[in-house]
RNA sequence: GCGGGCGUGGUGGAAUUGGUAGACACGCCAGAUUUAGGAUCUGGUGGCUUCGGCCGUGGGGGUUCGAGUCCCUUCGCCCGCACCA
């Protein structure tokens, strides 16, 4: 039997797509254009699942656009900067560029097998010197407005290797490789300001209606604006009040004490004089710096001995604590605990003994018996126990007590934000290196651009201990660029996030000698649909969304938007094996010995079924698409992806599903080797028979429908109806003369409608149909209204809501005729039983419901 | 702890505004066929059934002529995170 033979047909088109540069994009084309960008990927050397349905989605969407009569953009490069190649450098001694570079070669062959309709010639790495010098004349163009700055920021410092660790480097509070306890450490770094924009970047989320809400409603959080007020608490002998923020300042009448961060300046001006609180403060420290390990932490406290005193109760005495739950980026670093009214100060406050006043009464709740228990009272009610406040409502209250504080000089009404400013040095070697230097009499001076790029030493050691730019022998040691004098370059570089924030803009004009052109911006920008998986809601999402405000406020842009439409894709799944121990088993070492139990080959030990989990290494759970692509070729890979699970959610990958994708490309590619009608140009002038009308008519609808469903990224809807047409035309009698116009007609469609997916066997099919030109750029195909709709419905009759019968009727069908129908069915006479029918409710086209 | 989701056959998943639950597949069962393949084709496949029907969308309750869909409640799982004062 006649296979698809797949590898010939996927590497000729290849090889065709390629010659004919059938996706280079030319800026002056009139059409109206529209750009498709999937997440760009790190070049890790190895194309993984992931990636796979990532451009395989975006594909789709760039083919269906391409069709549709857009010209489409639809670039590829590398975020080729990061920890991995350094690390390799360091265990494999391959110098990072080296590494990098090979695997950009190597991910290209991979890339190449897949079809995917990219615009290769707008090719580049951010580690091309090329790319990173824009980035440095962009940091000098935001120092310039003000939008970077320098402060002192912890860091997990290791005290073996004498480098800075990123949280993922810190296993346990440990340094991954040397495993020493890692400090906090305080360092001189660059921030990019990003609160600048926190009111900008939160409203605009209502404007992102092609985005997931579950993605604005993180960036919303994250962001974080709440209203309060800022209260400043007299201490007893001091002449500085300590500051608070506070949401709550209508439950200042229920203060019981105050908690300082510990690393809050007063704490460490007490801690000077007191070697106990020095010690409860490096007890803090040794909690993570993520808030997830803070949270996990219990709750302590440490008694300064200092009181102050309650802004509206002036003979009120409140202890101030050191407390590890108190932030020292949020707020002030300081708070008052209304155990009343917060869980956290409630708890807090019964391990300390400290009083609990409640101040906001429940709505039909006695004032007089009103006892807070184990659990704090957040909801709204009436204040009471506070003096002017009584009675009010919350929102009131709060409104009322900040214009006392601000008449008393005691406080104000202040908004914050959670969102911090965005530090962006890094004490690595592989990354884009900011351009300032250091001199000892100017102090910080920045490069001059005409002296950019800043490039990367070549000859570097890795793996030595300490920062390897500012060991460097000679890279660091320049003149000033102001006085000529001795001065050092700065040896951070960036953060990786700002080489992602802006590469979708050099698509745009990837040759440019300015960071982009502003006309090919505007032709393009923005991005019409991107692509890419979840996990970056909200960094990387929202720091190009910073990075837009920013260069716009620099007068280099006119968009704040970068991203018009957004999808997040769900991750690859594979099934995982564990034994007994809890160790992750490879699937090579393990065996099924029954229809739920398996065993390790080598030692028979039993072996746990895990659920399947997403593909990572350290699961041993890793698919490699090479050789599965290898095996059954890219479309049945592609056309894996797109089945039966819909994009947004996690997708298992299984033998069984990329076996039944092949299966059907054998019957797809049979259906039209059966024989393919002569073409006729069109079918509207024949007087088509009954059968013939009706196959039409499903076309049409097929058509109709798939459009849609692509339009909704709903791709598992639009195979599943791709597959329904296919197997009613497998069944169609090719020797009835009167069928075959209609055919040839249905097969075409076919072929276009399959053809975002599997696009070499829709080439391939094409060709067979003996057209001489080109699938790709073929128009989508039009469904024609006319043959949407059927001269006969089905209703569904139920009695007593259940479904008794279905009739066929005529369109458009009154319901006394339907009724009347209906009362002459045997079904629904013995459903009725003889009793008085009482009530029909008729829905035109669809329901007759019989009540008796 | 907070926030956001999700629970539908043996499995992945379909199901307009509330209107025929299980489309399309995987798997399984029976049969056919063969150039014994990674086959292919035909039929069947939610459960129970006295063959009339009855029960079925995590559990319980409600609204409705009618609920997978709306409301209340409860259980389970997943994702994200920031103790946010």
């Amino acid at each position: 039997m006649s296979r698809y033979p797949f590898k010939d047909a996927e590497a000729r088109w290849q090889q065709v797509w390629a010659e004919r540069k059938a996706f280079e994009v030319a800026d002056d084309d009139d059409r109206p254009s529209y750009y498709v960008l999937e997440m760009f990927p790190y070049p890790s050397g190895l194309l993984h699942m992931g990636h796979v349905r990532n451009y395989t989605l975006g594909d789709v969407v760039a083919r269906y656009k391409m069709a549709r009569g857009f010209k489409v953009m639809h670039p590829m490069g590398w975020d080729a900067f990061g920890l991995p190649a350094e690390n390799a450098a360091i265990t494999k001694g391959i110098h990072p560029a080296e590494s990098t570079y090979g695997n950009i070669e190597a991910m290209k062959k991979q890339f190449a097998s897949l079809g995917l309709s990219l615009d290769w010639s707008r090719e580049f790495a951010t580690c091309d010197p090329s790319y990173y010098r824009h980035q440095q004349a962009m940091f000098l163009d935001f120092l310039e407005a003000g939008l970077v700055y320098r402060k002192e920021s912890s860091v997990n410092w290791d005290p073996v290797d004498h480098t800075v660790l990123a949280n993922e480097q810190v296993v346990d509070g440990r340094g991954w490789r040397s495993g020493a306890v890692v400090q906090r450490r305080k360092l001189a770094q660059w921030f990019f300001k990003v609160t600048e924009f926190a009111d900008d970047l939160l409203e605009a989320l209502d404007g992102l209606d092609r985005w997931p809400d579950k993605v604005r409603i993180m960036q919303g959080r994250w962001i974080g604006r709440s209203e309060g007020a800022l209260v400043r608490f007299a201490i007893d002998d001091r002449d500085d009040p300590l500051e608070v923020f506070t949401t709550r300042p209508d439950t200042l009448f229920g203060a019981s004490f105050m908690a300082i961060a510990p690393d809050h300046p007063l704490a460490a001006e007490l801690a000077e004089s007191s070697p106990e609180l020095q010690a409860f403060i490096a007890e803090c420290a040794k909690t993570g710096t993520s808030e997830e390990a803070i949270e996990q932490a219990e709750k302590l406290g440490y008694d300064t001995g200092l009181r102050c005193i309650n802004p509206l109760i002036p003979d009120q005495r409140l202890p101030i604590y050191v407390a590890n739950f108190v932030l020292m980026d949020y707020g002030t670093g300081a708070i008052f605990g209304c155990p009343g009214h917060d869980q956290r100060d409630l708890d807090f406050a019964r391990k300390y003994g400290r009083p609990v006043t409640p101040v906001v009464l429940p709505p039909d709740t006695d004032p007089e018996t009103f006892e807070i228990g184990a659990e704090a009272y957040v909801g709204d009610g009436k204040i009471f126990n506070s003096e002017f406040l009584d009675g009010l409502d919350v929102p009131t209250a709060k409104r009322t007590v900040i214009q006392h504080l601000e008449e008393l000089s005691v406080g104000e009404g202040k908004i914050t934000f959670r969102l911090r400013d965005w530090g962006v040095s890094r004490q690595r070697y592989w990354g884009c290196p900011i351009p300032i230097v250091n001199c000892p009499s100017c102090g910080i001076v920045p490069v001059p651009k005409e002296q950019l790029p800043v490039e990367l030493p070549k000859d570097i050691e890795l793996g030595k201990v300490g920062n390897p730019l500012d060991r460097h022998p000679t890279w660091k040691h320049v003149a000033c660029p102001k006085c000529g004098g001795a001065a050092v370059r700065e040896t951070d570089t960036l953060d990786t996030f700002v080489d992602s924030s802006w590469y979708f803009l050099r698509f745009c004009s990837p040759r440019s000698d300015q960071p982009f052109d502003r006309d090919k911006v505007e032709r393009w920008m923005p991005v019409d649909q991107y692509i890419g998986g979840v996990e970056h809601a909200v960094l990387h999402l929202l720091y190009s969304r910073f990075f837009c405000r920013a260069l716009k406020r620099c007068g280099h842009l006119d968009i704040e938007e970068p991203f018009a439409g957004l999808f997040t894709q769900g991750m690859v799944c594979h099934k995982t094996f564990r034994d007994d121990d809890g160790q992750w088993l490879n699937p090579e070492e393990v065996e099924q010995t029954g229809e739920n139990s398996w065993k390790v080959i080598a030692d028979g030990r039993a072996v746990t079924v895990g659920r399947s989990e997403k593909m990572s290494k350290s699961k041993l759970n890793v698919v490699d698409p090479g050789p599965t692509i290898d095996a059954y070729g890219a479309d049945a890979a592609r056309l894996f992806m797109l089945s039966d699970s819909p994009p947004e959610r996690d997708l298992e990958w299984t033998e069984a599903g990329i076996d039944g994708a092949w299966r059907y490309l054998n019957r797809l590619w049979r259906l039209f080797a059966a024989g393919t009608p002569a073409n006729a140009d069109s079918t509207e002038a024949l007087d088509l028979s009954d059968e013939a009308a009706a196959l039409k008519r499903a076309v049409h609808k097929t058509i109709h429908a798939v459009t849609d469903e692509i339009e909704k990224f709903h791709f598992n809807k639009a195979v599943a109806l791709i597959r329904e047409l296919s197997n009613r035309l497998e069944t169609v009698d090719r020797n009835d003369p009167a069928m075959a116009p209609v055919m040839r007609e249905a097969l075409e469609a076919l072929v276009k409608l399959m053809s975002p997916m599997v696009p070499h066997l829709a080439e391939e099919l094409w060709q067979r149909l003996g057209h001489d030109q080109l699938l790709t750029g073929t128009p989508w195909p039009e469904s024609d209204p006319a043959w949407l709709t059927e001269d006969v419905i089905t209703i569904a009759v139920q009695v007593m809501g259940k479904l008794r019968a279905t009739l066929e009727l005529p369109k458009g069908v009154d319901k006394e005729t339907a009724e009347a129908a209906a009362l002459e069915d045997e079904n629904v006479r013995r459903a009725i039983g003889g009793k008085a029918v009482r009530r029909v409710i008729f829905v035109p086209g669809k329901i007759l419901n019989i009540v008796i």
